[in-house]
DNA sequence: CGCTGGTAAGTAAATACTTACTTATAAGTG
DNA sequence: CACTTATAAGTAAGTATTTACTTACCAGCG
């Protein structure tokens, strides 16, 4: 009441509220936050709330937008691709990073989540505009990898999901159940293992030794749905 | 009002609400589904769901009991495990009723998503009853395979949540995104592919690289004894 | 009758959003 | 400099609707 009266401009109050906003939502989904809630947060009133945003799905979404936009995701991958070094170094370091910035900021994972969950057509958006380019920025690598010889033929798309699977879904299962003290690994291990299995298994065969029976003809095209 | 009078007997009614709850939860979770709306799918009043259950969050509950009790993933893991054969055969097949049970019924791991998310206090019993279990499951296979020389020697536990990560964040992709039309795969590639690159990854070394000196003699220690 | 399956009609609290009203502040103007 | 003034920041006090849950009552049937 008489504390503090420092009045924000527009635009630093509407960041405030995004910021607070981010955080809930993260924590307990659309349909879990109130508005009530992000208001008293944020030491305002919801009036205020709705003089900078036209309703809670409109704020909703301009903290999905924020978050997406400052994240950047696939530039950071390949910024370690073009880096070069060793594959496994490489690898190890996408990994890591990934695990990094979970650790980091838990928020974005979780929004997303919730949002794909919810089905916010936004969450379609982006995963066209982020995910599916993130995978294929290491399905360009793989595929590099493919026509230098140095890995096996299998379909690069789904190589790359393969190993980002192996990470993500880790970080997930900490996230969502582990806490801090339950199965819980070093995560240089982590990167170290997973790409150390993904590598290897990503060798060519030995030319001489033809046991393996080949997994796709040569020279797979894409395969997008062969039903 | 006066269409069908059918009166269910306590327990029929009961199975009923569960069914519908279950559909409900699994689409919107916890929050986004109204008791109302439970009781209007299921053709009663709210008050009859009340007199089957204390609240809401005993309904929540029991359906996702109900959904846990009849899954026994770690079960049939065990199963295909046990049936022995071929490691990539095996693998795949691991692989493959994952994604099959996914594709007959979306609802289980939504379930599990949003309960995790919304940190119901049940997600982390769940987890240890039942997730950690698949993983256990799984990791025991590993070991074997360390001590009988096919596998080199990785953190089992870690190796098996790669393996399962590969294969379960594909199909949650897929869930969470996909739909039927977008970057979709073949499953029995996914399933071969998947289990083709973790099981050459996990071999020895000297096993499948032309270049490095064998160290180790004998890797065929007992061929059949994989249980 | 009495018991079981079922409902109509509530209630109190919450929720998203509004309306009408205050105040702080920066920019003129004399 | 004081002094108005326009305006943008902010609020108190709503409203209509929804939500989980209750109470009191009904109907068929052995």
């Amino acid at each position: 009441m008489a504390t503090s009266q420092t009045r924000y401009s527009s635009a630093d109050r509407r960041e405030q509220i995004l910021g607070v906003a981010t955080g809930l939502f993260a924590q307990q989904g659309f349909r879990g936050t109130t508005t009530k809630l992000i208001a008293d947060r944020a030491g305002v009133t919801e009036a205020l709330i709705f003089r900078h945003f036209p309703g809670k799905e409109e704020l909703y979404w301009a903290v999905i937008e924020r978050k997406i936009s400052c994240a950047a995701p696939g530039e950071r991958m390949r910024e370690i691709l073009e880096t070069g070094g060793d594959d496994l170094e490489t690898l190890s370091r996408i990994a890591s990073q990934v695990l990094e910035r979970r650790a980091k900021d838990q928020t974005l994972s979780r929004l997303l989540l919730f949002s794909a969950l919810e089905k916010h057509e936004l969450s379609q958006r982006f995963f066209q505009n982020y995910v599916a380019d993130y995978f294929e920025v290491l399905a360009r690598f793989v595929r590099k990898g493919i026509a230098t010889g140095r890995f096996r033929s299998v379909d690069p798309l789904l190589a790359a999901r393969s190993f980002l699977g192996m990470v993500i879904y880790h970080s997930w299962i900490q996230e969502l159940y582990g806490g801090k003290h339950f199965q819980d690994f070093d995560p240089q291990v982590v990167c170290r293992t997973v790409a150390s299995i993904w590598l290897q298994g990503m060798r060519p065969e030995n030319k001489n030794s033809a046991r393996r029976p080949r997994l796709l003809p040569r020279k797979h095209v894409k395969k997008h749905r062969v039903n």
